[in-house]
DNA sequence: AGCACGCCGACT
DNA sequence: GTCGGCGTGCTC
């Protein structure tokens, strides 16, 4: 594969006999539709849907874009430019996975190019990088301009070496010594001495080792014996040499020599001379070679460890129940209380759909994706699972796509962009926490929900798709309602494990008769040390990071607000910092009041760091530990403080939402939530939702293997109708009383809801485009239809003001369609708008 | 998303 | 007088 080219276009005058290919081409960029560029007639069999080419966009950009369709219409209004290289022979780009992009941009309101954008690894896409050239007619002698001492340095180096000879900007800058060097080349542009273009590299490289094997002549005994006799005094080659047999069966096994071995097993091993190794290279004896080899090693020897385990009653029971529903049901959701074993289900479902010959796709959030489950799996499918990260480098994530593609994975698991993986014979999807927000991406488009996605993935290719939730997310139990989804539940926890025993604590009691110990009421103090001194363990949680979320001075008032958002600047004490938590501004915490002077700055409510801080004075003789964005930011951290809770070198965990799921630790028997109404309080339909689900996952941290649990929630409002469930751990009743309130007030799941986004510098001219949007979608959708605009209660983020328009929807196909049509026409319409040039619109289609 | 073309302030 | 600011329009 060359990817270089000139930018002498072929013109070859069309035969009328010869068919001229067109090829319609996503590119990677937020564009709404597709390109069309002219296939060279002698590289018509080249073309493949699917797979990438390179061409010319614009005047000077050159981008490797996959081709959506190939076909012989050429466009009317335009001449097509050629397409200028083809970089792949098979799709990297599948039909399947073509359609469902088109689904996931039709469906969440975004272009393909977005979706392109976020399926695929960056490593399949291609970088350009500007290079430049001297020009073939520049002669120093007879240029008609003076050159600089530094562009004469530019000069000189494209000179020497082979003709032609490029440089890329990075490579001029180094050569200059300085940064900028941009001018120079424009300069030099202009005298005509260079000229520029771009080279495209393909970013993926292949991992490669090297390897060593034996010579082959010396492969015969004599041959061997002669080498060994010719090598007799030189004890440091003979050493790597009887090493290198040792390890290699020669005689046995002739292949085993071809395979040859590491070099580096032989060079870093302890009583070896790596310059043994070298001499014996050198004198023809071993034969150096590369080899590329898999990011994902796995020795055949690993299948032999296979684990077998046999399932429980309770499980064996769910899995019957799971296939007896998937006879008539597509889409089936096991209800299991957390600790009732759903991953072995899970494995065993996995293996039933491998031996049917179909692929399995395993959707996990990020959080609960840990080595743990990772090794688990591993022990189970070895060489045939595929594990998609985000932690994971670029190439790693290629690795994964093309062992997909390759099928040499069958078993994919996978965080949510898992599900761009070019699957094309799915049996099983597992949605593994389906109700968890994370599924949904909020940012940059596509604003997708993995779930739903998974689902019409599944839905496409003929597979079986199975929910797993502890609290699954009220759209999903109602689907088993109405018969769309079957229901497998499973109420017991796996192994004679109880279920925790919870109980509300009332804080405006304790504050009322001033026993409250920080923020710790009595009765959670106590708990704490009763159940640390019998040597287990603690986990608190709190769902607010840093020391407090804003600073207060108590002789003006004055209150430290971001520069750039609407909202106050939290204290974060570990780093002296005031922090945003929006936009990630920070200043030096003050020593005193900037506004009046006064040194009576005082932190306002709590965060995890404080909590820390107070439980370190409280309890001297715990080991507490805080595990929430600001000490996990590092690449291993996360997994430090779970090792160190694991191996009970640390007695308290403190954290935010991280704590609540994924730990399973058999000695934790406490689970405190310390400010359970913040979490309640929220202003929005999912907020119970979303509480619920919180405590009861939570609570599912406490007391495993045979012990008991305890949790204790402190609230002001312990008459909360909600707690009620959350303490019964009726997810049932919880249910009911909530599908009544989405009924309702119509919300999901009876309404289906979008959420536009209006952004811009100016609030005034956001709220007038606001304005004009909302008089739009009235006009097209109805006035009952759209609520708003409204600016949210962070009304400013990095600068940009907003205004939200929430627009509610039947649920009916035809309706959505069309109202989806005419909400991207009402949105064009604004954007057409002179005045409203910069405004930045976004569509969030089923909001979380 | 880039990048070129096009109209108004501080400099050789 | 020009260099250059970034506002808006287009890319097959």
């Amino acid at each position: 594969m060359s990817l270089t080219f000139d930018f002498v276009q072929p013109q070859p005058e069309p035969a009328a006999d010869r068919i001229t290919l067109f090829a319609d081409v996503i590119l990677p960029l937020p564009l709404p539709k597709l390109y069309t560029y002219r296939v060279p007639f002698e590289l018509n069999d080249h073309v493949v849907v699917g797979g990438r080419v390179i061409v010319q966009f614009g005047a000077k950009k050159t981008l490797s874009c996959i081709v959506a369709a190939v076909h012989e219409n050429p466009p009317k209004e335009y001449q097509a430019k050629y397409i200028l290289e083809f970089i792949d022979d098979a799709p990297v780009v599948t039909q399947p996975q073509l359609k469902l992009f088109r689904w996931i941009a039709d469906y969440y309101l975004c272009t393909l190019g977005e979706v392109i954008n976020a399926a695929l690894p960056s490593a399949l896409k291609l970088s350009s990088e500007s290079r430049v050239q001297l020009h073939p007619a520049f002669e120093a002698e007879t240029s008609p301009y003076p050159l600089s001492e530094q562009e004469q340095k530019v000069v000189a180096a494209l000179s020497t070496g082979e003709e032609g000879k490029s440089m890329t900007f990075t490579e001029v800058g180094e050569l200059l010594g300085i940064a900028s060097f941009h001018k120079y080349i424009k300069s030099l542009m202009q005298k005509d001495v260079v000229f520029l273009f771009e080279h495209l590299q393909d970013k993926y490289s292949p991992k490669v080792v090297k390897k060593v094997r034996l010579a082959h002549r010396f492969i015969a005994e004599a041959a061997l014996e002669d080498l060994f006799a010719q090598l007799a005094g030189r004890a440091k080659q003979l050493d790597v040499l009887m090493r290198y047999l040792q390890k290699v069966p020669v005689y046995q096994n002739e292949h085993a020599n071809q395979r040859g071995l590491e070099k580096a097993y032989l060079t870093s091993a302890p009583h070896l001379s790596p310059s043994a190794v070298n001499t014996l290279i050198k004198n023809g004896v071993l034969e150096q070679f590369d080899q590329i080899v898999s990011r994902f090693p796995l020795d055949e020897d690993d299948a032999e460890a296979k684990i077998h385990f046999t399932l429980s009653e309770a499980q064996q029971a769910a899995r019957q129940d799971i296939m007896q529903q998937f006879q008539e049901k597509d889409i089936v959701l096991l209800h299991g209380v957390t600790g009732a074993g759903k991953t072995e289900i899970y494995i065993d479902l996995i293996k039933q759909a491998l031996d049917g010959g179909g692929q399995v796709l395993y959707l996990l959030p990020e959080i609960a994706l840990t080595a743990q489950i990772v090794t688990r799996l591993m022990r189970v499918f070895g060489s045939r699972l595929g594990v998609y990260h985000s932690k994971f480098s670029d190439n790693e994530r290629v690795e994964v796509w093309n062992g997909v593609l390759s099928g040499r994975f069958q078993v994919v698991i996978g965080v949510r962009s898992a599900v761009f993986l070019p699957f094309d014979s799915l049996a099983l999807v597992i949605v593994d926490e389906e109700h968890e927000s994370s599924y949904k991406q909020y940012d940059p488009a596509p604003r997708y929900n993995a779930r739903e996605v998974a689902l019409m993935m599944a839905n496409f290719q003929g597979a079986k798709t199975l929910l797993g939730s502890a609290t699954p997310a009220v759209e999903t139990y109602y689907q088993t309602r109405t018969g769309r989804y079957g229901l497998v539940s499973l109420t017991k926890r796996f192994g004679e494990a109880g279920l925790p025993e919870i109980e509300l604590v009332d804080t405006r009691k304790s504050r009322e008769q001033k026993t409250m110990l920080n923020h710790f009421t009595p009765e959670l103090m106590q708990a704490m040390e009763s159940k640390l001194a019998a040597k287990e363990q603690v986990i608190l949680f709190q769902n607010r990071r840093g020391y407090s979320p804003f600073i207060n001075c108590l002789d003006c008032g004055w209150i430290p607000k971001c520069t750039n958002c609407a909202v106050s600047l939290s204290y974060h004490k570990h780093s002296h910092e005031l922090r945003c938590h929006y936009c990630g501004y920070h200043e030096r915490m003050y020593v005193q009041c900037p506004a009046c002077g006064s040194r009576n700055l005082k932190t306002v409510g709590f965060g995890t760091e404080k909590l820390e801080d107070d439980l370190k004075v409280m309890l001297p003789q715990a080991n507490v530990q805080r595990m929430d964005l600001d000490t996990t930011r590092a690449k291993n951290s996360y997994q430090q403080i779970i090792s160190d809770f694991e191996k009970q070198a640390t007695n308290v965990l403190v954290g935010t939402q991280m704590v609540t799921k994924g730990l399973d630790f058999a000695n934790v028997s406490l689970v405190g939530i310390i400010n359970a109404d913040s979490i309640i309080h929220y202003p929005d339909f999912r907020a119970h939702e979303r509480a619920f689900q919180m405590f009861v996952q939570v609570s599912g941290r406490a007391g495993r293997k045979g012990k008991k649990g305890r949790v204790i929630i402190q609230t002001g409002d312990p008459e909360q109708v909600i707690f009620d469930k959350v303490i019964r751990n009726d997810y049932l009743e919880f249910y009911e009383y909530e599908i009544l309130q989405r009924r309702e007030h119509g919300y999901p799941p009876f309404m289906r809801i979008i959420r536009l986004t209006v952004k811009h510098m100016d609030a005034v001219v956001g709220e007038r485009a606001a304005i004009l949007l909302t008089q739009e979608l009235v006009d097209r959708l109805g006035r009952e239809a759209v609520l708003g605009p409204e600016a949210p209660y962070i009304f400013r983020i990095r600068n940009f003001y907003l205004q939200e328009i929430t627009i509610k929807l039947s649920r009916e196909h035809t309706v959505l369609r069309a109202a989806k049509a005419d909400i991207l026409e009402a949105m064009n319409l604004v954007r057409d708008q002179k005045e409203f040039k910069q405004v930045r619109l976004a569509a969030d289609v089923d909001p979380m």
